[in-house]
DNA sequence: GGCAAATAGTTGACAAGTCAACCATATTAG
DNA sequence: CTAATATGGTTGACTTGTCAACTATTTGCC
């Protein structure tokens, strides 16, 4: 007998990677039909419109990607004329981050389609189960950690 | 005024996103505790446990992954004597694939490892909750696909 | 039978994500 | 003051994921 069977299908992680890949699979298609810009593109786009992020170590607080990612995007919306990237006199370690115009203009004009994306996969949704929803990734975000325990033996 | 502030954190598919990417990055780190497989190496193996997949095909049915990445993944776990794969003799375009002992084993034994992270993530969860969690992801898949009206016009 | 279309898999090119080494500038502690 | 440390950022190497072109079979149709 070899019942070694291992259900991928209910297994939490599993549905959730192939959710996000589709997901994000998605989204990159939106972006290509309206732009040139990509995913991470966008994200670290959107993340410019806050005001409260001034500096490069703010995005990448804000984000929590990789610093070589951060650093490699923003060179790319830097070159496309989306970004721009300034030096700061106060402390010349910093990088000042700011969008230009072409870049505040796109994201304006992708926020509506952005927005009717995110109103269609919550469509069908009720304000609790969404609630609950951002509940459960909050608490599976919280034991994202390192696990001690996991032992065999 | 320039009132364009896009707040990512409450954008499902940005948590989603995160959290996924953070899931993944803890079972990777698991895996290379106990083995020298990654992430998605191990999910074809526990896929080559269920005795319904036999052709690299199934494979790529079940995962819903690229062709290319299962052809290089199974390569791969053949190369480390995990997983064997044979011609069809009935049909040359198919590749048999199947688990070689050592396979089995390393399955056998990363199993209950697999399982305890699965038991942790879940802890703190109903059973109700974890249904509609499983719902609403099933939900949102089901969302995935090309969106037509998206026109900002 | 013979040709078009479908299916299975491989491969190469390229984008995105991850990791670690490295450089420059600031801060701090002796 | 200056040496060690911390911080912000860049870069290169490597892995993983994605896409499309391509080969080899098989199936279906006339």
């Amino acid at each position: 007998m070899n019942s070694i069977v291992y259900d991928l299908n209910r297994h939490l992680t599993y549905r959730l990677a192939r959710l996000q890949s589709q997901l994000s699979a998605q989204a990159t298609d939106i972006l290509k039909q309206h732009t040139d810009i990509s995913l991470s593109e966008w994200r670290v786009l959107t993340i410019l419109t806050d005001p409260k992020i001034r500096f490069q170590k703010d995005v990448l607080k804000a984000m929590g990607l990789d610093k070589g990612q951060v650093s490699r995007t923003l060179k790319r919306l830097s070159d496309k004329k989306l970004a721009i990237l300034s030096p700061d006199e106060q402390d010349q370690r910093n990088r000042i981050v700011a969008l230009t115009d072409d870049g505040k203009s796109l994201v304006k004009k992708m926020i509506p389609v952005m927005l009717a994306r995110q109103a269609h996969l919550q469509n069908g949704f009720s304000k609790t189960e969404l609630n609950s929803l951002f509940h459960f990734i909050e608490m599976l975000e919280s034991k994202t950690g390192p696990i001690k325990d996991l032992e065999s033996t």
